[in-house]
DNA sequence: GGGTATTTGTCCGTATGTATT
DNA sequence: AAATACATACGGACAAATACC
């Protein structure tokens, strides 16, 4: 019944009935109509939060949930030097599709490496890296959490700004290649969706429990010796990121629709 | 209240003792030992529900889900003709895997397509499309359901097998490469995450409401001469696959750690 | 197959707390 | 301060699914 009741109102959400933005029936006002108790209401609505349609806000009554934009990560792409490394690479990677970026300071921490690291840089659990760990937001809103890892080899070959707290604004993975020659040979990205943890929903301002996962990715980075040089992990919100991987020739106009056209109809 | 026991339950599980696949104490033992009314025990389940820690099933009891070994999709690998292909190509990539592949018959309709579609497609909205619809399993288990739109033009230049309610076995992208010279030059994937409608939700065997989320891939194929040749939707279950992309060059004990090596540990 | 006990699912009622307007 | 609306907690009753004898 509390089904029959969320399919219902479910219904009204798709014609568009209740568009996005709008505010449902008080649960008092929904009792009424269905003839149900206020507990039977709040289990449909609990349905409809879940599935991400609506979302409850205390003393203001329910609201269907308005999508957010979303941003296009293409994992294959060279911005500049690395399409997702620190800096400028990253702002420019932003503002080429038209929208705002903002990227916290850096948190370096030295650490030892927990096993799932130490296997993926090919390290010893005993060995350290270098952790450097950015907020970064677009359009003022949260957007993502990244750390790098950097094996510690690096900063001993010369590689002095990693442990530095400061942005480099030339982008890591260029500074990499000038300073102790490690070049940026190729990568490896492994996509997964998962539940966020607490400190992620409180930073995504996600609703404390349901519906929206993080999509995480983590970009292993080799040099032309085949030697790892980073792990950078990423987490996203997946109610405001999209990812985009292109392989061989493609056409100039669909390597990037959003670079090149303004809204979402590109004509075609 | 409801929160506190959650998370006190979520500690047992995290540390280990609770470990996957045992059973919760009833929600009347854990009614006693927590003195509370069995609505907040329902609803401090329903937190760790929501989470993906647990799950009921009625009759049973409660249990600590087993997580189930992921199979890792790599978006940007060429098996054979095609790594998202019918036929062969799919069966020799999960095979790699050391897996066991499986796929439902071909279903072929001729549709009208869709405002997306035709975006995507760069076709008009009265245009007729052709759709090739599977569904797949690897260990017997739900995995997949893929979904392949060519516009009608490939089959007027004579690619007719495609209109046929049968497996390609040597790939749709091979097969368009002999018959008709439509060869493929490259693609664009996206990569959405959603929650399931009803039907998926069904076939996948998710848990009615929450959790689970889908996520959705999108390739559109592009031939020699940039057109679109085709358009393929998946739809896989996020807590049963993984995706990865391989840029550049990278070791070649890193592109693939499942198919080189059986366990989890690869001893680095 | 049938019956019974166990366990979760659904529905009702009520009261009070908290957040917002 | 008051009104509104959702959040949390208590209580009970019966249904449905499963397991066991």
């Amino acid at each position: 019944m509390y089904r029959q009741i969320a399919e219902d109102l479910r219904a009204q959400i798709e014609v568009g009935q209740l568009p996005p933005g709008a505010r449902l029936p008080t649960e008092i006002e929904l009792r009424e109509t269905y003839d149900a108790s206020r507990h039977t209401i709040r289990d449909a609505i609990k349905v409809l939060t879940t599935q991400g349609l609506v979302e409850t806000r205390p003393g203001q009554g329910t609201f269907v949930v308005e999508r957010i934009s979303p941003f296009v990560t293409t994992l294959t792409q060279v911005v500049g030097s690395d399409g997702s490394g620190e800096g400028s690479p990253y702002i420019q990677e932003v503002v080429a599709k038209r929208r705002l970026p903002r990227a916290s300071d850096v948190r370096v921490e030295i650490r030892r490496v927990d096993h799932r690291i130490a296997r993926e840089l090919q390290l010893n659990v005993e060995d350290t890296v270098v952790s450097r760990h950015q907020r970064r937001y677009i359009d003022e809103k949260a957007w993502s959490l990244q750390t790098s890892f950097y094996p510690m080899w690096i900063i001993e070959q010369g590689a002095a700004r990693l442990i530095q707290a400061s942005n480099i604004e030339q982008g890591t993975v260029d500074y990499l290649k000038t300073a102790i020659g490690a070049e940026q040979a190729g990568w490896r990205d492994t996509l997964t969706v998962r539940m966020p943890d607490s400190d992620e929903a409180r930073f995504f301002g996600l609703p404390d429990y349901g519906r929206v996962s993080v999509i995480e990715t983590r970009r292993t980075a080799f040099d032309r010796q085949g030697r790892r040089i980073r792990l950078t992990v990423s987490v996203y919100p997946a109610d405001r990121n999209e990812f985009a991987v292109n392989v061989g020739d493609i056409p100039a106009d669909a390597e990037d629709p959003a670079s090149s056209a303004p809204g979402q109809e590109t004509g075609g």
